[in-house]
DNA sequence: TATGAATGAGTTTTCATTCAT
DNA sequence: AATGAATGAAAACTCATTCAT
């Protein structure tokens, strides 16, 4: 779990790889993942390129030959990560009821965010989706994230289950994908306070989120 | 909709109230006002203390005399906000059930947040009941927000519908609260795009969180 | 010791003597005395107005109508003190030797020197014959402290007892005195640290000058 | 006398020297000499770092990755000349009578004082020997300025002195140091005044220090 | 005349970014 | 390409001074 690119491994992957590109993408990748961590624990603002560089055991003159700015860096982090997770929540296998396959595809998403816990909290305040505040729009300073693969998968697949009878049909499915986000938001803090892994709880927010709070009175006899 | 403290204003606050005490009064407000909106427009960090005092119209030595740091600036921003939703969300009236219960509540909650858009999404920020990200925690440097206010009353609300069987006993009053907040921000989106009152929706929200997004099969006989 | 103007103390003055000036008089008082312990205790620039009014237990805008501005409330200090010392310096008894002269005057000025102990460390600082080092001559913005009463005395004294035969001639008067006043500076860490009395020591004093400084044309006989 | 960094010399010290810490020793030895010039022209309180960084001819922001924070320029200032000091005055040949080795110890001293008069000044307001005035004391906060070093070979050299008989014993030894800091203090006016050296003034200096201070047992003969 | 809140110029300090090595 | 010291623009915060009461 550190984060570093140490003489040997840098060494390793020159050899390995097509000597330069890989070499740069070992840097690159190693700064993103310090940049992570450093973003969740201290937030943007407050997140030192030089925290940044120390954390990935570079120095601060070699994030700048690969980001330009302090803001590329984050969004790179969201760009790709959302890539990942957008690659995850697509995959499907055929003739699964939608509860069924809503739960497999969430899985798999909520997997990778525990493997990748600093990401999922940057995710938390910068959106899936493109930004949901103002500070975090202020902060990408106008750049379009572009998110735009997970929430297209999700939008088609509720529509499509809309269509089908399956979601409710008086909202938009966009809406219903934004409130489906708020509820596994609210797992959030639960599961990191625990230390248990988000992906243990898919089935419950399945739950939550297809049949609501209210006691389940009628569960049949 | 100016927030601003003109020579008039101030005048004239002297002259019907107890002087200074309540000329300070109008200041502090002056200041909270101003610094909501910069927070919003702008983040906290990039929120400049300058900013806050152009928007109030006054001295930015006057915001120092007021509060010690930013920081505090936030704090009390947070804390008297939430304590005024904490009254709103309090009051009821006896023998309603559950959901008309919590619609009624909810919807003075809401009209509250819809006089005070600013506050509100600084509240999807840092938090109703407690910093929700990493960052926010660290902008706060540690201070308690007080708000522990309307996370009681929630609270005890949801436990005493768990016990008499009109909401989900799987899941504890807290957790369920962190639900409510999840799809109430998730409302927020659409509300803000569209211009509407939040208000207007509550009976939509409190659908959702107590019966989930499923289409509604059973729903007569 | 409480260096402050309180109700009764204000009301006595005004009765006792001419009601406005002798009121004046006890305000400016007060602020010296108070403002003589803030600079010694923090050094002038550290020194805040509020401070000094706090101290002398009034508010900011009194310092102000008695003083237009802090440096001339540390010129007044200098220059109100240095008067009283050159008081004590000046008087004298005729037909004594030179010792025993200097002794007599020098005991009195210590004495002065022991009631205001703030006020002394002060003088180590901006000098009692003008500002000594380069930064207390800025501080004091090229305001001329009068102090010339007391060099005056000294040096028409000391070049007297040249003439006498009674000091070394070959510094002149004015250098003399400044030895002397070196001197009497080495022993005021000694008496500061001791908390003894600074009078008590004027013997030696013109014991470890005078050794020196005295011409050496009775070794003899 | 320029105090600068300028490109031909960091170029120049950078190809002579190790290139990396060597540069950043001229870098620390300009803002050094810089600060001296800057605090003694205005005090510590009003000269600004950014005056220092201009003397030098450098960045404000260079100041502060040699030094932490203004009073460590100053700190440091103090210690590397009294060690200088400390080493000129340590250095002694055997065999003299106690008189012309004090007087021998002291023009090296002085000499050095004469090629680095900004900071002998700031000697004269900071202490060789630790904070003469409060305010000295406060500035420093609470650091304690090492210059030990000086202190402790001057007492040994007057305690041996006593010892044998050559300076009075009714003083201890550490305050005839302050009284022959005393002299020397007055001897600065003079000195500076017209410019003369100060070292070409050892000899009255030792004169009139031993002349009071001096036991009187040669009286006779 | 005393008061203390308002004011904004001025200062320290931080940190993203550059660039010589 | 990596590095880390230099840089200076920018921001928080202080405090002498003013002025309405």
């Amino acid at each position: 779990m550190i984060h570093t690119v140490n003489p040997t491994t840098k060494k390793r992957a020159l050899a390995v790889l097509g000597p330069r590109d890989e070499a740069k993408a070992v840097f690159r990748r190693a700064i993103l993942r310090a940049a992570a961590d450093v973003f969740v624990e201290q937030g943007f603002h407050a997140a030192r390129i030089q925290d940044i560089a120390e954390r990935a055991r570079i120095g601060v003159g070699t994030v700048y030959n690969h980001f330009e700015q302090k803001e590329d860096v984050l969004q790179a982090l969201l760009e790709e990560h959302t890539a990942a997770l957008a690659e995850r929540f697509t995959a499907h296998a055929a003739g699964l009821d939608f509860a069924t396959d809503l739960e497999r595809r969430l899985s798999r998403m909520l997997a990778y965010k525990d493997e990748h816990r600093a990401f999922f909290v940057l995710v938390m305040e910068y959106g899936l989706m493109g930004p949901s505040t103002g500070a975090a729009a202020m902060v990408l300073k106008g750049r379009k994230v572009r998110t735009d693969g997970l929430k297209k998968v999700g939008v088609a697949l509720f529509a499509d289950a809309q269509k089908r009878g399956e979601l409710r049909a008086d909202f938009d499915a966009e809406h219903l994908l934004r409130i489906l986000g708020g509820i596994i938001r609210a797992f959030a803090a639960d599961t990191i306070a625990e230390g248990a892994t988000f992906a243990s709880r898919t089935a419950e927010i399945v739950d939550v989120f297809l049949g609501g709070a209210q006691a389940r009175k009628k569960k049949k006899t």
